[in-house]
DNA sequence: CTGAAAGCGCTTACAG
DNA sequence: CTGAAAGCGCTTACAG
C-alpha cells in the first residue's frame, strides 16, 4: 500500500487520523479539464444526457477523471435528494446474526437479491436489532438505504408504525399486526394449516397434536386457530395438552415432543408449525423408539431442509419462499418509485408435499393402505 | 400514508417529484430548542459527549428532536468524513443472485454477519458483478462502505489491484492471484486435496479420476495440482482423461461423471473438487448404475449440503466456511481501523469426513473390510 | 454550450 | 458553555 504515494498529485497530501482517506473529487477533475464543476459534473453524471457539452470538452474531462481514478461519493449525491439504490433488510424478530442461519431466511435472501440485482439496487443487511422507536429511530431512517423489506416483525413491536410515520417506504415478509399501513407478503397460513390438519384427519388420526411457532409471530397464531378450526369442524376433540407453545426452532419442537410422547396417551400424529419443529419431532421419535410414521404421523411446513435429515423425508407444506422474496422486493421498488401499492396482504398459495413421515395411525383399518 | 400529512409543521411543505422527502433536519431541531445547529448537533452526536452543555440545553434539544422525530443523515454524517460502519461483500465469480443461492456464500454470510453485528456494522451485499476497473469502479468506490469482502474473485480480474489502487480496505476470501496485495483467508486447499486423494490411495484405488471446479477460480488448480502431486508421489499414473476441467456445480459435475463412467476403463474412484461436483456424480452414478461405494468411491469438498440428497452419505472433505467468513469480517474491520494486516493467506486446516462414499475398490482384496 | 452560486445536512476547528 | 463560519462533494436552478 506504501508504494501507491508515488503519484503525489493530490492535494490531500495526509489525511486526519481516523478520517477516511479520501480520492481525486469533481474539483480535482474540473480544475484539470479547465472546466467548472458543474460542467464536470454534468458530464460525469450518470443522469444527465452529456451530449450538451462539445465533443471536446466531454472528452478531455472523461479523459482526466480516468486518469485521476475519480469516483463520485454517493454520499454527496445521495446528499441532493438522490436515491440511494440500496434495499434495507431488518429481522423483525431476532438478531441478524441468527436470522442469516435461518433456512427461511436464506431462502428469502435469494429471491431479494435477485429482483434487487435484476433492478441495479445493492442490499443492506441491518444487524443492530429492533428494539423500539425511540431507541432504533437513528439505526434505520437515516436515509441509508431507500426502503425497508421488514422479516417476521414481532406483533408486539412498534416497528412497522414508527416506519410509517417517518415516511420510509417498507414492505412486510408476513402480515403484521395491524394491516393496512404497509403492503406485505406471506404464504397464506390458514391455507397451509388447514392442507396439513385434514391431510392427518383423513389419514384418519384423531389424536392429533399441534406445536406452535413463536407466539410473537403472526403466522404461529394463524396456524394454530386454523388447526383448532380443523379440528373442530370435523368433529375431533383438541385436548389442551396437544397444543403446546414455544418456538420454530429445531429444539423447541425436539424439547415439546418429548413431552408428548411421554403422555399417558401420546398422539397419533403432530402436526409442526414448521420444518424446524419437526426436525425436532423426528429426533425425538428415534430417541423414544418410536417408529415414523408407523406409530407416529408428522407434518411439518416450511418446504426447507432443516439441519441434517433425521429419519424418512418429511411430509410438509410448501411455501414459495424465494418468490416471496421476490415479490416483497418488487412492491419495495415500486413503493420507492412512488407508484401507488396495496396494503392488503399478498398470499402465495401453499402445497401439501406428502412424503413419508405421515401414514394412517397404529390401530386403523387403512393402516396398511396408506 | 395520506393520513400523516395532519402533522404539518414542517417547512418542507411539498417535495420535488422523484425525490426523497425529507424529515426534520438539525437545523429544525436548533432553531425550536432556541440554540445554534453546532450546539444541537453536538448534543445529539453519538461520538461526541455532550456533558459540555448545561443540563437544561441538552434537555431541551434531546426532547425537541424527539418530538420532531429527528434522524441524522447518515449521509450528511459521512460526508464530513465518518465511517459508514458498513461492510460490503462483492461476489468476485457470479452475479450476486446467483451466489446468493449457493451454499457455501450462505455459510459464509453466516460467519460475516455475526461479526459484522458484533461490531455494530451492517453489511452490504454489491449486485453488481465486477466487469473491469475502469466500468466497475464507481460501484464500489464510491465510500458507500468502510471495506469490502471480496468472495472468490477470478483470477484474471483487476479487480484486487483496483481496489488497492483505490485505498478502499479489502479482504479476500480465496486467495487471490496475486499474492500480498490484500489480506485473504482460506482453506488449505493443498492440505484438503492431499486428505482426500491419500484417503482413496489408501482404500487401494488406482484409477482415480478428478473433477476440478472452474478453471478461473484458484482454488481449483490448487486441488488439482496436489492431486496429481499425491498421485505421483504413490507412483501412480494419472492419465489425462481423468483429469476433468469443468465447474463447481452439480450439472457440471454430472455431465462429466456419465463420460468418465462411459469410458473403456472408467475410473474406481473419484475425487470431486466440491460438494456440489460429487452430488452430480452420485447423480451419473444412479442413473449408470453403478453402485457406490461398491464399483465407485466418491469424496467431495466442502462438506456442505448441496441440493436433495442422493445415494448414501458422503465422504467428503470439511472446510470451516462460517468461520473463514467471520476471519475476513474481523481482518477487514482491524484493516478499516487502520491497524496492520498481515497480507500472508491465513489457511485454515480441512478435515477428511469418511461417510459412506468411499470403499476399497471391486477387485481389491482388501474390499469387504473397507 | 458553460459557469457562479446556493444548497443538501451534518461536523469541525476556532472564537468568544 | 455556546455560536458563526467554513467545508465535506456533489447537484440544481439560474444566468449568460
Amino acid at each position: 500500500m506504501r508504494e501507491a504515494a508515488q503519484n503525489s498529485s493530490r492535494d490531500t497530501a495526509r489525511t486526519p487520523t481516523g478520517k477516511i482517506p479520501r480520492g481525486a473529487g469533481l474539483r480535482q477533475v474540473a480544475e484539470r479539464a479547465g472546466t467548472s464543476v458543474a460542467t464536470a459534473s454534468a458530464i460525469l453524471s450518470p443522469t444527465r444526457s452529456s451530449t450538451r457539452f462539445s465533443a471536446a470538452t466531454r472528452d478531455r474531462v472523461l479523459q482526466i477523471a480516468r486518469e485521476l481514478g475519480y469516483r463520485p461519493n454517493a454520499h454527496a449525491r445521495a446528499l441532493t435528494g438522490h436515491p440511494t439504490r440500496t434495499l434495507g433488510v431488518l429481522f423483525g424478530l431476532e438478531r441478524a446474526s441468527v436470522a442469516v442461519a435461518n433456512p427461511f431466511v436464506f431462502a428469502l435472501l435469494q429471491g431479494i437479491v435477485a429482483v434487487a440485482a435484476e433492478a441495479r439496487q445493492n442490499v443492506t443487511l441491518f444487524t443492530e436489532p429492533w428494539h423500539d422507536a425511540t431507541t432504533s429511530a437513528g439505526l434505520l431512517h437515516d436515509r441509508r438505504t431507500d426502503g425497508l423489506v421488514i422479516v417476521a416483525p414481532s406483533i408486539r413491536s412498534d416497528l412497522i408504525r414508527s416506519l410509517v410515520a417517518s415516511d420510509l417506504p417498507a414492505v412486510c415478509v408476513s402480515r403484521p399486526a395491524e394491516e393496512g399501513l404497509v403492503p406485505s407478503v406471506d404464504v397464506d397460513n390458514a391455507a397451509g394449516a388447514r392442507l396439513a390438519t385434514e391431510h392427518l384427519i383423513r389419514l384418519g388420526h384423531t389424536r392429533i397434536a399441534h406445536l406452535c411457532g413463536d407466539a410473537v409471530l403472526r403466522s404461529a397464531t394463524e396456524r394454530r386457530l386454523v388447526f383448532e378450526a380443523v379440528m373442530a369442524e370435523a368433529g375431533l376433540p383438541v385436548r389442551p395438552e396437544y397444543v403446546v407453545p414455544g418456538e420454530y426452532t429445531v429444539e423447541s419442537g425436539h424439547k415439546r415432543a418429548r413431552a408428548l410422547l411421554a403422555l399417558p396417551e401420546p398422539p397419533t400424529a403432530i402436526f409442526a408449525a414448521s420444518d424446524g419443529i419437526a426436525t425436532g419431532v423426528l429426533l425425538a421419535a428415534v430417541e423414544c423408539g418410536v417408529p415414523v410414521p408407523e406409530r407416529l404421523s408428522v407434518v411439518g411446513f416450511d418446504n426447507l431442509h432443516q439441519g441434517p435429515a433425521v429419519g424418512p423425508p418429511l411430509t410438509t407444506v410448501d411455501q414459495p419462499v424465494a418468490r416471496i422474496g421476490e415479490e416483497a422486493a418488487r412492491l419495495l421498488l415500486r413503493r420507492i418509485a412512488g407508484e401507488p401499492v396495496p396494503t392488503e396482504p399478498l398470499l402465495f398459495a401453499p402445497t401439501l408435499i406428502v412424503r413419508s413421515t405421515t401414514a394412517a395411525p397404529p390401530s386403523s383399518p387403512t393402516s396398511s393402505t396408506l
